[in-house]
DNA sequence: TCCTCTAACACTTTTGAATCGC
DNA sequence: AGCGATTCAAAAGTGTTAGAGG
């Protein structure tokens, strides 16, 4: 199969890089442990994702998307002011990714500013229809950045991508807060919770709980349409026989031992390493091949980590339940070292493209 | 009984249409 | 007429918490 010619010629393009932006607002809420809405209808995150690209070619076009990753395998929960290891993690809901309103735009608008994903919203509502990310409570996920050359969302040259992701940006996603620290830290920093810190408090008294009161505004969808280019992943077909013979083979290479090593754990050796990552460890329990995205034939080994100094989940917990695996990406190393993992993170196209990039964004 | 999820709440911020002035 | 600035109402977003449900 002929490599589409975009990604012949950007192969050699490794140079990306990416940094949080709001990274010290993160570090904040990882160092007690980060946690996230998630509702039916779909939360904002909070902090938010932003980014800051740069290395990229100035008249290319690119599409940047993010995806939410399964930490472990584990499922938690909150128990005596801490986190516990609650069982297995249920089956991943349909992998979806989110693309940023401005795709896709060339290399230079990409480095100009920084990137914000504010309206990106999460969901536990696995039926959602409006194409934001579905996870699962009590789970523990990361954002993941991927840099893809491509002139629209629907041409995109997937051997042409790079990934980014960050320890700092661990969460749990819960439905309701559990560390009161984290409720804190978000009115805190969050304008939208003033309300709550000022005349919150006496709101619940005045409150009428009856479920025949009416709603008190419009839906969403009622007003405008907000999400567009929304689709599952897990809808699409596979580009072409080859493609699906190819995603079988990478279904087969992932051996179901492996699991992922916290990404907190890691952030214990350098939490201030941005990194790319070798995907192809990562193991991911979807229930459809297609839904996976992309992974690199990159391969890091293991690394060690001093898993005591590990803040989540309790230690109190069964060992057995919390033993750390091989890390689905590779430790957070030297500027010299990102380098040479972004040229390892470059897939050849046959590997990409058998993901067909359907994603949502607010545009 | 315990745990998780949902929905209503009060308030602030954001958005976009309407209006005004140059 | 066209454009930019301003105003204002409605929508969107926030965390809290009682109650429902498993």
């Amino acid at each position: 199969m002929a490599l589409p010619r975009s990604a012949a010629l950007s192969y050699h393009q490794g140079r990306t890089r990416m940094s949080l932006d709001n990274a010290d607002l993160w570090k904040s809420f990882h160092s007690i442990g980060t946690e996230m809405i998630i509702t039916k209808h779909g939360r904002r995150m909070f902090p938010h994702c932003s980014i800051s690209l740069s290395g990229l070619q100035p008249l290319a076009k690119y599409v940047i998307l993010v995806d939410m990753v399964p930490v472990d395998g584990c499922k938690y929960k909150w128990k005596k002011e801490q986190w516990e290891v609650a069982g297995k993690a249920e089956p991943q809901p349909p992998c979806r990714t989110y693309t940023h309103p401005d795709s896709p735009a060339v290399g230079s608008h990409w480095m100009k500013q920084s990137l914000s994903f504010l309206k990106m919203k999460l969901t536990n509502n696995t039926l959602d229809q409006h194409g934001q990310i579905i996870l699962h409570s009590m789970h523990r996920y990361y954002p993941r950045f991927h840099v893809v050359q491509a002139d629209s969302p629907y041409t995109v040259c997937w051997g042409s991508s790079q990934t980014f992701s960050f320890p700092e940006t661990v969460f749990t996603a819960v439905t309701a807060y559990q560390n009161p620290k984290i409720t804190k830290l978000k009115i805190d920093h969050n304008p939208f919770a003033k309300g709550f810190r000022e005349g919150g408090t006496h709101s619940h008294s005045k409150r009428c709980r009856s479920s025949k009161s009416p709603p008190r505004k419009r839906s969403t969808e009622d007003r405008k349409n907000l999400c567009t280019s929304s689709l599952d992943l897990q809808r699409m077909p596979s580009t072409s026989p080859l493609v699906q013979a190819e995603t079988s083979q990478t279904s087969r290479q992932r051996s179901p031992k492996e699991t992922h090593l916290s990404a907190w754990a890691l952030e214990q050796h350098a939490p201030e390493r941005i990194h790319t990552e070798p995907l192809e460890l990562q193991e991911y329990d979807y229930s459809c091949e297609e839904q996976m995205v992309p992974a690199s034939i990159a391969y890091y080994p293991y690394r060690p980590v001093d898993y005591s100094a590990i803040p989540f989940p309790s230690r109190d917990v069964d060992q057995t339940q919390t033993r750390i695996h091989p890390p689905p990406h590779p430790p957070f190393t030297t500027e010299q070292d990102t380098q040479q993992q972004e040229q390892h993170s470059h897939s050849n196209a046959s590997d990409w493209s058998q993901y067909p990039l359907f994603s949502y964004s607010c545009w």
